[in-house]
RNA sequence: GCCCGAUUAGCUCAGCGGUAGAGCGCCUGCCUUACAAGCAGGAUGUCGCUGGUUCGAAACCGGCAUCGGGCACCA
C-alpha cells in the first residue's frame, strides 16, 4: 500500500477519518492497470455477462446514470466474487437525433447553419463533439468505480458496430421485414426529419374548436338543408380536405351521403361519405377529411378512395397547392385561413377547446403528420416471436409487473419508421439507381440494398445493367442520404458489441446471451423491445444457443430531484454525480443510491441541497464508510500485527458466548446477503449489511471484544496468564474473521473502501485484489438460532441496566452493583456466562444472578429496579436513588404490561380464537400473557418495596 | 377511456396475515485512547378513507379519495 491514505501515519496509526478521493483513484488505476476486469473468453467458470446501457454522447451523465451504474456494478462484482467468468461491457451511443439537434443549436447560436457547413464538415464537428462528450462520460463512469472491461469499450458508430448495422439491415430486407414506401409519418419540422411514434409525446393544450359552414354543391335537399357544419382544431388543413364524413346511421345526414360539398376558399368539389369512425354525438357529427394531414383522415380516405392532397411543405410552411396561403408558416396560415373563412361568411363559431397535440420529443414543437417516403421495419412478425418467447418466460422481468407493459406494447404494434433525414448516424445501405429516373431520387427510383458500394454496383448491374445500356444510359448509383433511427443500432447492442455478425467471434460464443439487462422503465419500448425483436430476426446468434439477448431484465426507477421532479436536461434539475463524489466519495454515493432502492423498481428521491451541495442521504453513507474505516483501524491496533490468515480459524472449544453469537450472525448474514444480491434485492442487501456492520459488529462485538483484546494483568507487573493470552488470540481471530468476511460482503456496494481495508487487514500484496477473491465459504456449523435468541436476551438485559443508570442519572464513570433475578434457568445461565461482558458494558461493580427464592431470602434493599420479560433487574444503590424517577420507570413498566395483558387476554377470551387459530399461536399468546402478568406483578412488588 | 404504481413517525422509506420498523431529524447525558462523520439513553404513529374476508388485517379482496406514471385518443 504505497501512498495509501490508509498508510500508517508516522506514529503507526491510521488517520481518524477516511479520505475517499485519493484511495478511490488509486484503486481504480490499480484495477485497470492489472486488467482485473478484462475477462478471457477461454477461461473457465460459468459465464456472466452484462452489456451496459450505452449513455448518449449528449454531454455528461447525471445521477440517473450514477444510480444505474451502482446497480449494475453491484451485480457484476457480486457475480465475480461467486467465481463466474464475468464480462461487463461498456460503451456509448451516438444518439443520432439528440446530438444533431444539440449541434445544430450550437451552430445556430454561432450564427451559422448546418447547410452552410455541409455534410462532411458537420460530421467532422459531430465526431469532435463525440470525442469530448464520450471522454467526459467515460471519466465519470471511471470515477464511480465501474468494474467494466474498458478494453472492450464500444461506440454505436464505430466500424464494427456499423458493419453490424449494415448486416442487420440487409438481412431484414432480404427477409422482407424492411420496406420502403410513402406513408403518413410523424414529421418534425424542427429537426427536418421523420420520427417514430415513440418519439411523439401528446401534450394537453388549450386550443380552439372552429366551426365552419361547408356548403352543399347541388340544390338544397327536400328539408332545406344547404350546408353542413364541421368542427376542426386545425383550420389550415381544410385546404387539403377531400371529403366530409358522417356516421352511416346518423339520420340527420343519411340523405346527404353521396352528395358533394364545395370546399370554401378552394372551390374543390368533395364528397360526403359515411364512415364508422365518426362519432355522431361529438360536435355536429360531421367531420372534414384531410387524408394527407391526419392519421384518422388518412384511414377514412383510404376506405373511400379519397385523394391525398398535401398542402404543407417539410419545413412547416404552406406549399404551392395552398394557393394564396402558400409560403405562410403553418401557425400563421391557421390565422389567415380563419380570417378568410370569417370574411367569406363561413365561420359559424369558435369555442375554447382543450385537446392533445402531438409534440416531437426532441424538437419540442408540434409534429406534423405528412406524407413521406420512408423506410419501415415490419414489426408484427418480430413482435409475435417475442410474445411467444414471453409465453415461455423469456426474458424474466424484475419486478414482474413490467412484463405486462412490455407485452401490451408488443400487442397491436405498429410498423417502425427507421429512416431519419439527418446526417449524424448510420447511412442507410441502399443505393438508388438514379440513372433510371433522370438522375434524381423519387418514390419511383429503383434501388438495391447492399453491404457496400461495390456490392451495390454488382447487384444493380445484374438487375438494371443490360436494360440501361440498351437504352443508352450509363448506370448511375447514389446512396440514400438518410440515416437510421438511433435505436436501430442500439437494438443490436447485446450482440453487435460481442462480435456479431462474425459467427466465430469468441465473445459472442462465450457470453451470448447476456445474463441480465439493467435499465429504466422509460426505455422498455425504445430499447428493450427493439433488442428482443431484432435479436429474434437475426437468429441464430452465438453458438446456436437461446436467441433472447438477456435472461433477466431488471427494471429500475428514476432518480428524482429533491422536489420529487424527474431529472432532465431541459428542466436543468439534473444532479451531477461528480461534486457528490468529490465531497463524500464514490462508495458513499453508490451505497446511498442502492440503499434507497429496496422497494424494487420504485423511483428514488435523492435529497440534495443545491446551495451547499450537500446531501444528508449520501452523508449518512459516508459516515458508514468512516465507521468501517474505524472498525478496521481498531482491528489493526488490536491484532498484534497478525492477519486473518495468520490467526486462522479460532479453536471452537475456546469460543466464548459472544464469539459464537457473532459467528452465527455472520453466517446468517452471509447467506441472506448472497441470496439478496443474486435475486436483485440490492437495497435489502445494503440495508442488511449496514445494520449488521454498525449494530452487531461495531456496537456489540467490538465493544465486547475490547476486554479480551487488551487483558489487564492479573497483578501489577505480572504478565497475563497463558489462559488469558490464549483467549486474546481467540478474540483476535474472531475479530479478524468477522471483519475480513464483512469486507467481502460489502465489496459489491463499496468497492474501493473494502479493497483498501481488506488490504490493510490482510496485508495482501498490491497485485492481489479483493475484487477477484471468492465469496466466503458457507459454514453451516456456525449457525445457532437458539444461541442468537438467548444472546438477544442478554443484550436486552444490558440495555435495561443502561436505561436504569440513565434514568437514575448515574455518571458514566460511576460503578454500580447489578443484580438479576429470574426463574428461568436458561436465561440465568446465559447471564452468568455473559457476566464478564455485562460488567464491561454496564460499568457493573458486580454481577449477581439469583433465582426468586434466593432473592426473597435476601434483605430487601432500596434499588433501581426494572422488569423485562421474566427478568428483574436491580441496581441496589442505597442513598443514590432518585425515587421519583424510579417510580416513574416502574409505573411505565406496569403500564406497558397492563396494556399487553388487556390485549392478550381479550384475544384469548374470544372462543373463536382458541378454536380456530393454530395451536402454536394460541400457546405463544398464552405464554406472552403469563409473562406480562408476571412482569406486572413483579413491577408492582418493586413499587411497593419502595414504600 | 384503459392499464400500472404510491399513500406507514416531522422527512425519506422498509415491512405485505400473528402485539408497528430503519435512517435522517428531535430531546437528555457523554470528547469512555476505533470512530463527535462518534457513544449511551429517550420521545414520536386513529399504517389515506370505507366496506368485506379472517379467530386475527398496515398487510388479502371490493369501492372511494389524493398524488404520480404509461397507453390510447373524437374532428
Amino acid at each position: 500500500m504505497t501512498e495509501a491514505s490508509a498508510a500508517p501515519s508516522p506514529d503507526g496509526v491510521l488517520p481518524k477519518t477516511y479520505d475517499p478521493v485519493l484511495t478511490e483513484a488509486r484503486w481504480q488505476a490499480a484495477w485497470e492497470e492489472a486488467g482485473a476486469f478484462h475477462p478471457d473468453p477461454a477461461a473457465g467458470g460459468e459465464p456472466f455477462a452484462v452489456v451496459i446501457p450505452p449513455p448518449n454522447v449528449t454531454g455528461s451523465l447525471h445521477m440517473g446514470h450514477g444510480f444505474e451504474t451502482a446497480l449494475i456494478d453491484t451485480i457484476v462484482r457480486f457475480q465475480r466474487l461467486q467465481g463466474k467468468n464475468v464480462l461487463c461491457l461498456p460503451g456509448t451511443d451516438h444518439a443520432s437525433i439528440a446530438v444533431q439537434t444539440l449541434l445544430e443549436k450550437q451552430i445556430k447560436a454561432e450564427g451559422g447553419s448546418k447547410d452552410d457547413l455541409g455534410r462532411d464538415a458537420f460530421l467532422e464537428r459531430a465526431w469532435a463533439w463525440k470525442g469530448e462528450s464520450g471522454g467526459t462520460i467515460v471519466g465519470q463512469l471511471r470515477r464511480l468505480g465501474y468494474s467494466v472491461d474498458w478494453r472492450r469499450e464500444r461506440f454505436t458508430l464505430d466500424p464494427g458496430l456499423s458493419a453490424a448495422v449494415v448486416e442487420a439491415f440487409v438481412r431484414l430486407h432480404e427477409q422482407g421485414l424492411i420496406y420502403r414506401g410513402e406513408y403518413l409519418v410523424n414529421w418534425c419540422p424542427a429537426s427536418g426529419s421523420a420520427v417514430s411514434d415513440l418519439e411523439v409525446e401528446m401534450k394537453e393544450l388549450d386550443g380552439h374548436l372552429w366551426h365552419f359552414r361547408y356548403p352543399l354543391s347541388g340544390e338544397p335537399a327536400a328539408d332545406g338543408i344547404d350546408h353542413l357544419v364541421v368542427a376542426t382544431t386545425r383550420p389550415e388543413t381544410l385546404l387539403g380536405d377531400t371529403g366530409v364524413a358522417v356516421h352511416p346511421t346518423d339520420p340527420r345526414y343519411a340523405a346527404l351521403v353521396g352528395q358533394t360539398i364545395t370546399l370554401p376558399l378552394v372551390g374543390r368539389q368533395i364528397p360526403i361519405v359515411a364512415d364508422e369512425h365518426v362519432d355522431p354525438a361529438f360536435g355536429t357529427g360531421c367531420v372534414k377529411v384531410t387524408p394527407a394531414h391526419d392519421p384518422n383522415d388518412f384511414a377514412i380516405g383510404s376506405r373511400h378512395g379519397l385523394p391525398l392532397i398535401t398542402v404543407m411543405a417539410k419545413d412547416g410552411r404552406m406549399n404551392g397547392v395552398a394557393g394564396r396561403f402558400a409560403g405562410l408558416d403553418r401557425f400563421e396560415a391557421r390565422k389567415a385561413v380563419v380570417a378568410a373563412m370569417q370574411a367569406e361568411g363561413f365561420l359559424v363559431k369558435v369555442e375554447p377547446h382543450r385537446h392533445s397535440v402531438p409534440f416531437s420529443d426532441r424538437g419540442k414543437v408540434p409534429v406534423e403528420p405528412l406524407l413521406s417516403t420512408q423506410w419501415f421495419v415490419k414489426a408484427e412478425p418480430l413482435a409475435a416471436r417475442c410474445r411467444e418467447a414471453l409465453d415461455g418466460g423469456a426474458p424474466r422481468f424484475v419486478p414482474e409487473r413490467w412484463e405486462k407493459v412490455y407485452r401490451d406494447w408488443l400487442t397491436d404494434i405498429r410498423d417502425w419508421c427507421i429512416s431519419r433525414q439527418l446526417w449524424w448516424g448510420h447511412r442507410i445501405p441502399a443505393w438508388f439507381v438514379v440513372s433510371e429516373t433522370g438522375g434524381v431520387i423519387s418514390e419511383a427510383t429503383p434501388y438495391v440494398v447492399a453491404r457496400d458500394g461495390a456490392e451495390a454496383r454488382v447487384k444493380a448491374e445484374a438487375a438494371y445493367g443490360e436494360a440501361s445500356r440498351a437504352a443508352g444510359r450509363e448506370l448511375q448509383l447514389e446512396q440514400d442520404p438518410d440515416v437510421l433511427d438511433t435505436w436501430f443500432s442500439s437494438g443490436l447492442w447485446p450482440f453487435s458489441t460481442l462480435g456479431w455478425p462474425d459467427p466465430n467471434a469468441a465473445d459472442l460464443g462465450r457470453w451470448y446471451p447476456t445474463s441480465v439487462l439493467v435499465t429504466g422503465f422509460d426505455i422498455i419500448f425504445f430499447w428493450v423491445a427493439r433488442m428482443t425483436m431484432l435479436a429474434g430476426a437475426m437468429r441464430p446468434l452465438g453458438a446456436g444457443k437461446a436467441w433472447m439477448p438477456f435472461a433477466d431484465v431488471m427494471i429500475h426507477g428514476l432518480v428524482r430531484d429533491e422536489n420529487n421532479r424527474k431529472m432532465s436536461k431541459s428542466a436543468g434539475n439534473g444532479i451531477d454525480p461528480l461534486p457528490l463524489i468529490e465531497r463524500y466519495g464514490a462508495d458513499a454515493l453508490r451505497f446511498a443510491l442502492v440503499r434507497e432502492v429496496a422497494g424494487a423498481g420504485q423511483d428514488i428521491r435523492l435529497d440534495y441541497d443545491r446551495a451547499s451541495g450537500s446531501s444528508a442521504t449520501v452523508e449518512a453513507a459516508r459516515n458508514f464508510a468512516n465507521k468501517l474505516w474505524n472498525a478496521t483501524r481498531f482491528a489493526l491496533m488490536n491484532l498484534g500485527g497478525e492477519t486473518p490468515a495468520s490467526l486462522g480459524t479460532p479453536d471452537p472449544a475456546r469460543l466464548q458466548l459472544a464469539d459464537r453469537w457473532i459467528l452465527s450472525r455472520l453466517e446468517r448474514v452471509k447467506r441472506e446477503t448472497a441470496q439478496r444480491y443474486a435475486s436483485y434485492g440490492l437495497g435489502e442487501a445494503a440495508k442488511g449489511l449496514y445494520e449488521f456492520a454498525w449494530n452487531e459488529v461495531c456496537d456489540w462485538t467490538i465493544e465486547l471484544l475490547k476486554r479480551r483484546l487488551n487483558p489487564r494483568p492479573a497483578a501489577e507487573g505480572e504478565p497475563p496468564s497463558a489462559e488469558v493470552l490464549a483467549d486474546q488470540q481467540v478474540a483476535r481471530a474472531v475479530l479478524a474473521k468477522v471483519l475480513a468476511e464483512l469486507l467481502v460482503l460489502l465489496h459489491p456496494l463499496m468497492p474501493h473502501l473494502s479493497e483498501e481495508l481488506w488490504h490493510g487487514l490482510t496485508g495482501a500484496p498490491e497485485g492481489t485484489f479483493l475484487a477477484l477473491q471468492s465469496w466466503p465459504a458457507a459454514e453451516e456449523a456456525a449457525l445457532d438460532a437458539d444461541l442468537e435468541a438467548s444472546f438477544a436476551e442478554l443484550i436486552e438485559a444490558i440495555r435495561v441496566v443502561r436505561n436504569l443508570r440513565a434514568v437514575a442519572g448515574l455518571k458514566p464513570s460511576q460503578g454500580a452493583p447489578v443484580l438479576f433475578i429470574t426463574g428461568r434457568q436458561e436465561l440465568a445461565a446465559v447471564l452468568r456466562e455473559g457476566s464478564a461482558d455485562i460488567t464491561t458494558l454496564t460499568k457493573a461493580e458486580s454481577v449477581t444472578v439469583l433465582d426468586p427464592a434466593a432473592a426473597a431470602a435476601r434483605p430487601a434493599a432500596r434499588a433501581l429496579a426494572a422488569v423485562t420479560g421474566e427478568l428483574q433487574v436491580l441496581l441496589p444503590l442505597e442513598g443514590l436513588v432518585d425515587l421519583d424517577a424510579l417510580r416513574a420507570r416502574l409505573e411505565k413498566d406496569i403500564a406497558k404490561a397492563t396494556k399487553e395483558i388487556k390485549g392478550l387476554s381479550g384475544r384469548l377470551a374470544n372462543p373463536n380464537f382458541a378454536g380456530k387459530a393454530p395451536p402454536e399461536v394460541v400457546a405463544e399468546c398464552q405464554a406472552n400473557l403469563a409473562e406480562a402478568e408476571a412482569q406486572a406483578a413483579l413491577a408492582r412488588g418493586r413499587l411497593a418495596d419502595l414504600g
